[in-house]
DNA sequence: CACACGATGCGCT
DNA sequence: GCGCATCGTGTGG
């Protein structure tokens, strides 16, 4: 229940994206206490596919140059939410993107910590939480929760964007209900492509479709 | 001021 | 896989 500190956000946004993994997100909200397990999160900084990007500096984005351990809160597509956690230092943008969260309360569908939208929805987060400090635990914060040392953690690409596509910033505990897309050949235990495994017609064309949105 | 479009989710084919 | 709801935001005139 102790909030994570200034410090612990104040990092690279790959470092601090990975970390967060098995962390507990809360949310007081309407003299209720909401929360889930973080276990799908992605990163974005001023690469082509951020808010921030060419760190440029918007009304919008502002809050992703602002201090670490903000929350960095969008609407998007007129209904849904979407819910960041600001990292690196005072003015240079970055922020990790909250994907996937599990167990929110006993008895829900885990669906319904699935997915940037769902996840804002499930927790009650709307653009009134942007900005929020999350360092001071009294509205939303974000707690150590348990993490077993075996699980395993995925590495791969980001969903939904057209551009810096190949970049892998998206992290997802392995075998979490909360994970939105699974990438079954990240998951393999072997990642490394064999220069062998190259010669043309022995691989499968990784991702052919769906690439689109 | 006008307009294109999106870090999504849902329902249907 | 595909279409679409629905509106804040960024960009350009």
């Amino acid at each position: 229940m102790t909030p994570l500190t200034r410090r612990f956000y104040s990092r690279s946004t790959l470092v601090v994206a990975r970390a967060l993994l098995g962390k507990v997100l809360y949310h007081r909200v309407g003299g209720r206490l909401l929360s889930g397990r973080i276990v799908e999160v992605e990163a974005y900084t001023d690469d082509a596919a951020s808010h921030a990007r060419w760190s440029r500096r918007t009304p919008r984005n502002a809050v992703m140059f602002g201090p670490a351990g903000h929350a960095y809160v969008y609407f998007t597509y007129g209904m849904h939410h979407c819910v960041n956690i600001v990292t690196e230092s005072n003015g240079r943008p970055g922020a990790v993107l909250l994907r996937g969260l599990d167990c929110l309360r006993a008895g829900a569908p885990a669906r319904d910590g699935s997915g940037p939208g769902r996840l804002c929805r499930a927790l009650g987060i709307t653009l009134s939480q942007n900005g929020l400090d999350l360092t001071t635990g009294e509205t939303l914060w974000i707690a150590d929760g348990r993490r077993a040392r075996r699980e395993r953690i995925v590495q791969t690409t980001r969903i939904g964007i057209r551009v810096a596509e190949k970049l892998r910033w998206r992290f997802y505990l392995l075998g979490s209900d909360g994970v939105s897309r699974r990438d079954r050949s990240a998951e393999a235990p072997q990642r490394e492509m064999a220069p062998t495994c190259r010669i043309a017609g022995t691989t499968r064309s990784a991702s052919a479709g769906g690439r689109r949105r």
